[in-house]
DNA sequence: CCCATTCATCGACATGTGTCAATGCATGGG
DNA sequence: CCCATGCATTGACACATGTCGATGAATGGG
C-alpha cells in the first residue's frame, strides 16, 4: 500500500521547493518521496545498492550489512521501489535491486536548484 | 525532543548517497534531515517561507495557507528549525521564520551529485 | 519428485507521528 | 496595571511505522 508511486510522470517539471509556493498536490508528491528516505536503514540500503560493484544487489547481500532480518530488509526495499528510487529484477531465485537512473538527481533538483541563481 | 540537531557541522563533507557505502552514522544523519521533509505540510511550509516576499514569514501568515491549527503549524515549524532548515527570529510578538541559506543545496548535494559524472 | 534456497507476505507488537483543544507565556497598548 | 495578541507547550488521541517470527511461493538441484 503506502505510496504505490507506480510511475506518474513528474506532476510539475522544474520547480524547486523555495522557488514558488508549491501546490498541495506537489507537496504531497515530494513528501512521499522524501518519506522513503526518512529512515536510516533505507538510506543505507540505497547507498549499498548504488555503490555495489555490479550496480545491483540481491537481498542476501544486504541483510548482513544493515544488521536486520530478511523480512525487514525486503520491506524497506519495497518502499524504495514504490517510491521510484529502486528497480527490482528477478533472475532465478534472486531478486536484484538497482538504483533508478536519475531518480535521485531529479529529487535533488526539486530540492535545491534554486541555489543556482543566487 | 526528536532530532534536536542543534548545529553539528556536516559529519562528512562531500559524500553522496550512491558514491560509496554510507556509514551507519552518516545514514542516521541524512535520514534525520529527510524526515523533516517527509510531510506534505512541512514541504509546503518550507515552500511558503522560502518564496515569501520578505524571505521570511510569521506563523500567522502560514496557518491559513496550510489549513491547519496554529499549534500544529508551530509544531511543524519547530521540526524544520531543529532539522537546520529554518531559522526563527522573534521580533516583538511575532516569530519570523526564514530558510537557512544553503541548507537545501547541501542536502541536494548529499543526494545526487553522483549524477554529475554519469 | 522432493527438498533446499531465496525472497515476499502476513500477523502482531511496540513505538513514533500528526493533529487538535486547552493552557501557559511573553509582548505591547490602553 | 490590565488586557488583548501572537506564539509555544502540554496532554490526549487516532493512526502510521519499524521490527520480528512464522508462513507462503517460486525456483533450481539432486
Amino acid at each position: 500500500m503506502t505510496v504505490t508511486r507506480t510511475d506518474s510522470e513528474p506532476t510539475s517539471c522544474c520547480s524547486s521547493v523555495t522557488d514558488a509556493a508549491l501546490s498541495h498536490d506537489d507537496a504531497v508528491d515530494l513528501a512521499a518521496r522524501f518519506k522513503a528516505l526518512a529512515d536510516p536503514t533505507r538510506v543505507r540500503l540505497l547507498s549499498l545498492v548504488g555503490s555495489a560493484a555490479a550496480a545491483e544487489a540481491c537481498v542476501c547481500d544486504l541483510t548482513e550489512p544493515v544488521g536486520l532480518s530478511q523480512p525487514t530488509v525486503s520491506h524497506h526495499l519495497k518502499i524504495l521501489v514504490d517510491a521510484g528510487l529502486l528497480t527490482r529484477s528477478k533472475r532465478g531465485v534472486w531478486s536484484y535491486y538497482a538504483v533508478v537512473p536519475g531518480a535521485l538527481e531529479e529529487l535533488a533538483a526539486s530540492l535545491g536548484d534554486s541555489g543556482l541563481h543566487s
